[in-house]
RNA sequence: GCGCCCGUAGCUCAUCCGGAUAGAGCACCGGCCUUCUAAGCCGGGGGUAACAGGUUCGAAUCCUGUCGGGCGCGCCA
């Protein structure tokens, strides 16, 4: 494991300094803040503020004790007192510095962290019904359940991605209907869509393919036959198009196999035996509010079929009777009113399964912009932008890259024309470009960047550099961060804002490939790293870290 | 009507577990390429953080209300 980083070191300096003036008062968590203003020192601390009420004291007098207790330390060039009661500290420069040969040492590791312990997590995302191709809705989830995923693994979770399909139900059984309509107006006969019919001109080509492998079969038109086909169709091409946005699920699950398993008439006795159930109005019902939920919910309609909400039940039963403890469901907030519902269906089950149970992380839809007007979607009349052309004509990296930035609960604006034609421009660039130059920097030098580990950093002496070391030290509170709330966009904005600009900005004030030998190592010492953090960066993003752009 | 989410620069968005002067990109204005990648860097203009109260030493951040927007409120999935 990784040595502390220097603000884990100084919370517990400075925690201890606390204990030490104020014996017997209880500290709690001390934050260290980095302050905007560099005068502030590399750290700043409120808790003589926080303490102030508590020990009777000003703010600023227990401010002065504190720093009295802290005493001298190494890694504490100064300990400055500000404004209302600040303690701002500024770092040795051995102790900032410290983090590159570390980051050298690490390598792909840095970063990673084992709050997870090994324990299995679940993460189920996309789970598209075989109806259509996928969306840019889709597109979204595949970029952020994927890389949650990895944020996840990088903390020692063994995680597995999941992939449900609903490949039962009315939705399927219009896509058969359609489809079937479509084959026999190709053959010249009477046909009628469904009312609720897919419209998309997909259902035209699977119907034409249909065709083809049923070559002179004219009695083969069976519906049966067609769903099958369809629905097999359909998944296809979703593999094809996850494959080529770069995301790979560990296990696909069928909401069919839930009924030929006997799963679900499995929780409906499970259900009824902990009776939480009613007969009502022909339908039998589940008391949900007694968890939590609005309304009750019918599971059995009068005619004898179950709800959606019944298999949905039985699947996550399903999943934590595989030992998944830990569930994410990455879906769209349009679907946050099964939360509860789910939840509560589990609940009723009394099987010890915890509250919370399954994790939800919901993402507001994405709105399409195509010359400044809003795309209106429609999936019946199949007028939709599809993952396949966003990455056709953005790249997979940028695209990818574009879902992560923004925060879950954002309506995501995707603006075509923005992205075709600007794609130079999109943020992703400007960090693939850091990493970049990096590279060519070190081919430049042509010397062996392992040599790099051991470099004295003692000639770095620049505010870019001190700057920059500080912004790779956070890396792995940032990864921690991103992945305990499932927030990618953490990680996108530190990647843009602090390592690669700071490298930019480093790169146009300073040369590296100088004459002093020890001042040249030094300087590469430090680009490495921060090459290697960059690369350790996006490689959970899943976007490539090219070495020439 | 009820529930959840959102409202920050001209535009797209960060910051939100309370902290110091609210940041970035695009757009606009002015500088920087004989030098390791100018897809870059530096500087400038642009803000009552929807509005009104409250809590606090301190509020974009927490609480209440109002207004505006999105989503959800089926024996559809």
């Amino acid at each position: 494991m990784p040595p502390p980083d220097s603000k884990t070191r100084l919370a517990a300096l400075v925690r201890d300094a606390v204990a030490n003036a104020f014996p017997g008062t209880e500290v709690g968590v001390v934050e260290l803040d980095r302050p905007r203003n560099p005068e502030h020192g590399d750290f700043a601390t409120n808790v003589a503020l926080q303490l102030a009420k508590r020990v009777g004291r000003k703010p600023r007098e227990a401010a002065e004790a504190i720093v009295a207790a802290l005493g001298k330390v190494a890694e504490i060039e100064r300990a400055d007192i500000a404004g209302p009661g600040f303690i701002n500290l500024t770092l040795s420069r051995a102790a900032r510095f410290a983090i590159v040969p570390a980051i050298h040492r690490e390598g792909s590791a840095y970063g990673r962290a084992d709050v997870g312990a090994g324990r299995k997590m679940m993460v189920e995302f996309v789970s598209a019904n075989p109806t259509g191709p996928l969306h840019v809705g889709h597109g979204r989830q595949a970029a952020l359940g994927d890389a949650i995923s990895s944020l996840l693994e990088c903390q020692g979770w063994e995680v597995t991605r999941e992939f449900y399909y609903n490949d039962a139900g009315n939705q399927i059984a219009n896509l058969a209907l359609s489809v079937q309509a479509r084959l026999r107006e190709q053959r010249g006969l009477a046909a009628e869509m469904p009312k609720d019919g897919y419209h998309g001109e997909y259902i035209r080509e699977i119907a034409r393919e249909y065709a083809a492998a049923h070559f002179g079969d004219v009695a083969g038109e069976e519906l049966d036959q067609v769903r099958k086909f369809a629905v097999e169709y359909l998944r296809n091409e979703q593999d094809l198009d996850l494959r080529a946005f770069g995301v790979d699920f560990d296990s696909y699950f069928l909401e069919s196999s839930l009924y030929t398993d006997g799963k679900v008439d499995e929780t409906v006795r499970l259900l009824e035996k902990a009776g939480h159930t009613y007969e009502g109005e022909g339908a039998l019902w589940l008391r949900t509010t007694e968890f939590g939920d609005d309304k009750d919910r019918v599971m059995r309609k009068s005619d004898g079929t179950y709800t959606y909400f019944v298999p949905d039940v039985a699947y996550h039963l399903d999943k934590y009777r595989r030992g998944f403890a830990h569930v994410l469901n990455v879906q769209g907030a349009d679907h946050h009113s099964t939360v509860s519902r789910v939840r509560a269906g589990l609940q009723a089950l009394h099987l010890g399964i915890p509250e919370g149970y399954p994790g939800y992380a919901l993402h507001k839809m994405v709105k399409v912009m195509r010359g400044g007007e809003e795309v209106k979607m429609s999936k019946r009349a199949g007028d939709y932008v599809t993952v396949r052309d966003l990455v056709d004509e953005v790249g997979r990296d940028a695209v990818r890259y574009f879902f992560l930035m923004r925060t879950l609960e954002t309506e995501l604006l995707f603006d075509i024309e923005l992205a075709k034609s600007q794609s130079d421009e999109n943020p992703v660039y400007y960090v693939q470009y850091a990493h970049a130059r990096v590279c060519s920097v070190l081919r430049e030098w042509g010397g062996d960047p392992a040599s790099l580990a051991g470099a004295d950093l003692a000639p770095l002496v620049s505010p870019y550099e001190a700057a920059l070391a500080q912004s790779l030290a956070e890396f792995p509170a940032v990864l921690e961060r991103a992945a305990s709330e499932a927030a990618p966009h953490y990680l996108t904005y530190y990647l843009h804002d602090d390592v690669a600009a700071r490298l930019h900005t480093y790169y146009n004030a300073e040369r590296f490939l100088v004459d002093d030998e020890s001042v040249k190592l030094a300087r590469l010492a430090l680009v490495a790293a921060a090459r290697q953090v960059l690369g350790n960066g996006l490689a959970v993003l899943g976007v490539s870290a090219p070495e020439r752009m």
